[in-house]
DNA sequence: TTTAATAAATGAACGACGGTCATTTAATAG
DNA sequence: CTATTAAATGACCGTCGTTCATTTATTAAA
């Protein structure tokens, strides 16, 4: 769990120190959310001092991006994992929603990346991370092909559409609960329309018949 | 343009204080972007000091708050005077791309609405903002709803289905900027790839035929 | 075994941030 | 001309992400 020296010195030790930061914040992340994660907070639930953080990562956004294209290989490997031959376009869909919303980090990290996390993020750092985007989407893509029959053009469309339609349905996921609140009724239906489930479902179906129907009108 | 008063006591006098305030903050939103509209700089943009801002508005966020109000207001002001009877669906699903993105707040706004502004904001300014958002949806999917002939509920989930969506295709355009950086090639082609408008009227045709089509699988 | 070289870890300090509030003072009513 | 009021002020607060001179655990050399 915690490193036996004081002092990392070799590259394992340092990239061992370095994800139990990342560790760290998962937890906290889903503990207080992304503004909640501060440098000082993060540092005390790693063990380290805030200093030391930033011997492992350039910026507070660094730990983020690092958080995201973890939550990202996860996704992936969850998803092509219950991938089963034969599956519906509407089941397919709906394993996406579950894979993507159950994860706890990919949906929250993946609304702020181009907007918030990207803009304070080293060059090298943000050209590593989309290249590793580009390989999950690869993956999902492939084995979305195979299952629902579409050739690799049409399931990397496919994919990366719904990648754009996760980051829309999750506004409602995102907003503040008013949980509790004296919410009139009328405001309670909008909010309660806009749930992210049968949105992004419905759609991504939708999406999926256009590809399939070859439009490009 | 400005108070003939020093001070604003009538409630004519205190509104069109907030109104400079916020046009202020219009202008140095275009200028700065959201991250950049600090506190300290609206305040002496507007003219008046840091203390003052929050007699008109009770936090920073409540300041963005407004502005979506009355982006929106615009917004869909702008989009029903450019219908015109017989339009095509593409033209239309066109049209209220140009209008959302051409307007310089309303995207950027809509964007971070329910994951940043919306936390720290006062429960009556958030329902009057959803009336207001009410409002403005029924009126653009009425007159959608007589245009491209689709009965009202129809146009209200188009209409509604198509913010989540421009929420979604955004993401390209708020990321940074990296004009001028050393980008590789097949990144570059990654970022090309999700061009908002291409994506947003590809989808948004798929997502009105589908309702055309009366799909509820 | 002792010493010198190294770099990992520290924590005090920085400027900028959003937000507060006792005080000042312009405008109004008597 | 005076008393009342509340709009405007600006000094102040705690917190934030980030930096860096200093300390010290670890390793290599003597």
């Amino acid at each position: 769990m915690t490193l036996a020296k004081k002092r990392a010195r070799s590259l394992e030790d340092k990239s061992f120190r370095r994800q139990q930061i990342l560790d760290a914040a998962a937890t906290l992340f889903q503990e207080v959310g992304y503004e909640g994660v501060s440098v000082a907070l993060l540092a005390s639930k790693a063990g380290v001092v805030k200093g030391t953080l930033y011997l492992y990562f350039k910026t507070r956004e660094e730990v983020f991006l690092a958080l995201y294209d973890q939550s990202l290989n996860r996704m992936s490997e969850a998803f092509i994992a219950q991938l089963t031959p034969g599956m519906s376009d509407r089941a397919l869909c709906e394993l996406l929603y579950e894979v993507a919303f159950g994860d706890g980090l990919y949906v929250p990290l993946q609304a702020r990346l181009e907007k918030v996390i990207e803009h304070n993020v080293s060059l090298d750092s943000l050209i590593n991370s989309k290249r590793n985007f580009l390989k999950q989407v690869g993956r999902i893509a492939a084995a979305t092909a195979t299952t629902l029959g579409l050739d690799q053009a049409q399931a990397i469309e496919f994919i990366k559409t719904l990648g754009v339609l996760i980051v829309g349905v999750a506004g409602a996921d995102l907003a503040p609960s008013l949980e509790g609140e004296d919410v009139p009724d009328d405001i309670q239906a909008l909010l309660d329309s806009f749930a992210s489930k049968p949105i992004f479902v419905t759609n991504a179906h939708r999406i999926l018949r256009g590809i399939r129907a070859g439009d490009s009108d």
